[in-house]
DNA sequence: TTAGGGGTCAATCGCAAGGATGATTTGCTA
DNA sequence: TAGCAAATCATCCTTGCGATTGACCCCTAA
């Protein structure tokens, strides 16, 4: 039986890539792809997946995380693999979190790709070494009574920390998420309270250290 | 004749991705590729290639930037076609200004590409669309006494830079350079005028994109 | 010598940002 | 049903930020 594949990703040229590797192989076959977070929710409800390969990097509102979360809850037998270009640790739980099963860097071997997806296929989850490490590091890191060091920020907090690492000023947020500036500055503290930071500059280089927005 | 192609990008599923394209093609052979700016200096020369892929984004100390601007000084008939995936126009003149002939985006269309390439061999110029536009705009906005938008930074405005983009205030940046904090905010907003910046978290974000500082 | 650029500093002004606090509504869950 | 977290908005207050202007010193190119 070979394993379907949902190829999601926003570039063009990586999905033919993927796919372009992944048809050399027996046993897999990519049957679709996806250009956008929305579009993989779509195509998941069309027709059944054993695998997903998800893109995180992608434009519009809904993005690779948000998709899994989504994916993961209507079709529970689908499993999905994150694929990211990422190192961070930050975008590692939430991917996990949202019920991906296993976690890649994009520089992977694609002989690793390819056995990552004959494992998720079965329910095996494959973290890159590099990643593993630093899933152990965080682990050894967290202490008894600081059990939320990075307590998971709102909705909402999230996409303001997203716009001000855009640049954008509180009213060009509020005026981004149709909310008052009132209500921008509300979450703008409880973000910045919660994460430790002094001020929106911080907050900025955070997000762009920890991979919370990406540089297309 | 065939175009000789080098391919330069940190990760190799793209690099398989755009090989695997341009193979399907006639006159046009990807006769070498590399992962890093160094590599692509490097190989540069040893072979003689009519264009070369770069991607602007890529790890280590020589970013694709400055790996055009070698390779240009180095081998003026090579053409650098320059590929990335930001938008964003302060990327574009500096990769112009190093010597590239074309500025592509990551998710342009396959037979753009290689109609880019074939230009470029020939040393036409191809922008997209979408870049254009931006360039006109940027243009437009150009006044006569501003004739350079760009102007470098001097020193002490790109040690500014370089703090705000650690999240440093200025009252600590004058500790850090010290210097008063009057002097600090003389420098941050001169170089907020000649980057054309709105304030210092866009300049976080900025630097940060650029590259000015880096995560690792 | 003079003009210009860079670096330094200060005074002033207006505004955005951030902290603190309280109130309301909504929706989920124990 | 009661409780709770999230989201929304407002008010008050303080401070950091950025613009502007003017000044002085030093160095270099014209």
């Amino acid at each position: 039986m070979t394993i379907k594949v949902l190829l999601v990703d926003d570039h063009k040229i990586v999905r033919q890539g993927v796919r372009a590797f992944l048809q050399t192989l027996n046993g897999i076959s990519v049957v679709a792809e996806a250009a956008s977070g929305t579009e993989a929710i779509q195509k998941a409800g069309e027709a059944h997946f054993d695998v997903v390969l998800m893109d995180l990097e992608m434009p519009g509102e809904l993005d690779g995380i948000a998709a899994t979360r989504q994916i993961r809850k209507e079709h529970p037998k689908m499993q999905v693999i994150v694929v990211t270009s990422h190192h961070q640790d930050e975008y590692i739980f939430p991917a996990v979190r949202a019920g991906a099963i296993s976690y890649l860097l994009k520089d992977v071997e694609p002989e690793e790709l390819a056995d990552a997806i004959r494992k998720a296929a079965v329910g095996e989850a494959v973290l890159d070494s590099r990643v593993a490490s630093r899933i152990i590091k965080e682990l050894q890191g967290i202490r008894q009574d600081d059990v939320n060091p990075f307590t998971e920020l709102s909705e909402r907090e999230f996409d303001v920390l997203r716009l001000i690492a855009a640049g954008k000023s509180n009213a060009e947020i509020a005026e981004t998420l149709v909310i008052g500036e009132s209500t921008v500055k509300t979450h703008v503290g409880n973000m910045l309270k919660k994460l430790h930071l002094g001020d929106r500059t911080q907050a900025a280089v955070y997000a762009w250290q920890q991979g919370v927005v990406r540089r297309d």
